[in-house]
DNA sequence: GCTATCATTGACAACGTTGTCAACATTCAG
DNA sequence: CTGAATGTTGACAACGTTGTCAATGATAGC
């Protein structure tokens, strides 16, 4: 371990200014960028840091600065390995970087407890800004933390008890229209299979199924609802229960991806997927490639990241306008497994 | 407006020692849960916290603080919406957060400019580690970095000119092992399509196809060797490539999964899929709802990342044995296309 | 009663940086 | 040549916290 045994603290402007003969004022200008300094001084300021090594310290810093500006924002994703998460945590993190701002990023996996955690984490390290998809269901614990200076924006889910700019998607409206794209086909049994009916954005889902239901003066059939499904391997397990039914479905619209997935492995199993007709809320990698391929409601990961940074850095540059919300609409992305008709 | 009309500063630990009639040193000590605090005055200055809502700032108190710790690893991912890059960050988010950790994650998009800007951003905001899924191909300019207390974990490709900590896959084994599988299925004529070459692991799946065909006395057919391919579209239309041969393949190992997402898509459109062998390196989510499932070799980003995290808190708590690297195998699921025959 | 010990508490300096302000040198107008 | 304006430079305090150390009061031992 040549350079353990070497270990040598950082320099600092202290030893920087002595190195170049100059005071502790005049290498902080010249690492600012700041105007007023002569060229001779400049340069000979750089040179000691580039022997030396230096890199400036912005925990000290954004500790003494007026603002309090950390350039550091907090992500609070439902799932950093979720595709859609993921995507909208690179949009962030590229605007961000642009701005010279990092993004520190976190899972709440649902934990409404971990959220209270880990904004209380990224508040001690005084994030300037948080970009929230909750667990929670009342966020008025953050009408503290914005008085103290931080912005939040709120993506997928709206805050609670809590007036924010958000970033959403169409849920119920874009579920309605999955919905009647069935009906238009011909169905009238339409399943719906929705997971976690305590995330708001499955219950908006199924709003959207009843809306377009209700529009075409069919009753929901709780036989044809199963809410709460939890993963994939459930989703499987209820679509076969629903293809035992004494009057099965026709078609099926799957309110999430892993849902859609678990659907899919169902209705293969029962040699049923060219029969019963799918269209799934949220696109699934690959599903072009099925057979049938899937017609899916597909979000916009990258617009959605991208309004949420925008709103973001909006109101770090100091916007003070009305809190907003932002619909990004979902695209239907017909591929053949939503235009299965009806037997008969 | 009303909380931004209302806007005020944070409280600090005067304000609290103010209100709780004590001193900053006793309001610091309940703050880090010290001993030597009367119940009742703790209880007191408990209270001061709650009432103001006072919030410990990290920033100051890693500076003030003797070991220079801020608490926070930074994570340099190829692509943070990549679903490996995405797992093990995932992974590293949880492990990290046990212990009062916070992960900086950013994308280098295999641009070695950004992983030097990125690096310094982390520099300057003095995280403890980082974990680095390198873009450049030299990082001796790591060594200072390092010899100022930065711990350093690579995962995914070696450091160069760098002794560190590696967590990396069996590529070569892994890719050799794929290529003999389709040997064992009676191919000779197997094309490799593979990415860039001036990605570590790209050329040391390379090397695995070249290790494999040498091992059955085959020679390489430049003809079959298609690398440099930048993506799905690009793959697609080297299949198509491939298939217009005179000797068209009969077999092809597509070296990761942006690929083989392309040649399943290219051996489709030309209605191939059902008669050419595809071993891919990477796993494709529903790959196994295809027709034919595809044959892959999986890497276990879990694993992946739990070894990363580990290596770099062992050396955050003060490890200082000799470097070492870890690879972590990938696993053969074999679902069909890599077992297809080669005709007659 | 007196000293030694211990627990509690706080005053003060320091971490690395930057805002404020004053000192000085130079230039220019008149 | 004088006074004012401008351009450089640095001394000092402060950001919010914690390490050091000393002061205080209480307790115990003799």
């Amino acid at each position: 371990m040549p350079e353990s045994l070497n270990a040598r603290p950082r320099p600092t402007i202290r030893d920087v200014a002595a190195l170049a003969g100059t005071s502790l004022k005049t290498v902080s200008r010249v690492v600012n960028g700041e105007s007023g300094v002569s060229d001779q001084l400049s340069l000979r300021v750089r040179s000691a840091i580039d022997r030396l090594g230096y890199r400036h310290n912005l925990t000290a810093s954004s500790l003494r600065r007026g603002d309090g500006k950390t350039r550091s924002v907090g992500m609070l994703a439902s799932n950093v390995a979720n595709p859609l998460d993921a995507a909208v945590h690179h949009t962030i993190e590229e605007i961000a970087s642009r701005r010279g701002v990092v993004v520190l990023a976190s899972s709440l996996d649902e934990d409404p407890a971990r959220e209270r955690q880990l904004v209380e984490a990224f508040a001690e390290r005084r994030v300037d800004g948080l970009i929230m998809m909750p667990a929670s269901h009342d966020h008025s614990y953050l009408v503290e933390e914005r008085r103290m200076g931080m912005s939040i924006v709120f993506v997928d889910r709206p805050p609670a008890f809590f007036d924010a700019d958000a970033v959403l998607v169409d849920n119920r409206d874009g579920t309605s229209r999955g919905v009647r794209h069935l009906m238009a086909h011909g169905h009238r049994r339409i399943a719906f299979l929705g997971d976690r009916r305590s995330i708001v954005t499955a219950a908006e889902r199924f709003r959207g199924y009843e809306d377009a239901l209700e529009a075409n003066g069919i009753a929901v059939e709780p036989d044809l609802v199963r809410q709460d499904i939890l993963d994939s391997e459930h989703a499987h397990a209820a679509t076969l229960d629903l293809l035992s039914l004494d009057e099965p479905p026709t078609a099926i619209f799957a309110a999430q991806n892993l849902v859609t997935i678990g659907v899919v492995r169902g209705l293969r199993s029962a040699r049923k997927h060219h029969d019963i007709a799918l269209v799934g809320f949220d696109d699934v990698p690959m599903s072009d490639l099925l057979d049938p391929a899937i017609t899916v409601l597909a979000q916009d990961p990258t617009a959605i990241g991208r309004q949420a940074a925008t709103a973001l850095f909006a109101r770090l540059d100091g916007d003070r306008s009305p809190m907003q919300t932002y619909i990004v609409p979902t695209t239907m992305i017909t591929r053949g497994s939503g235009e299965i008709p009806p037997p008969g």
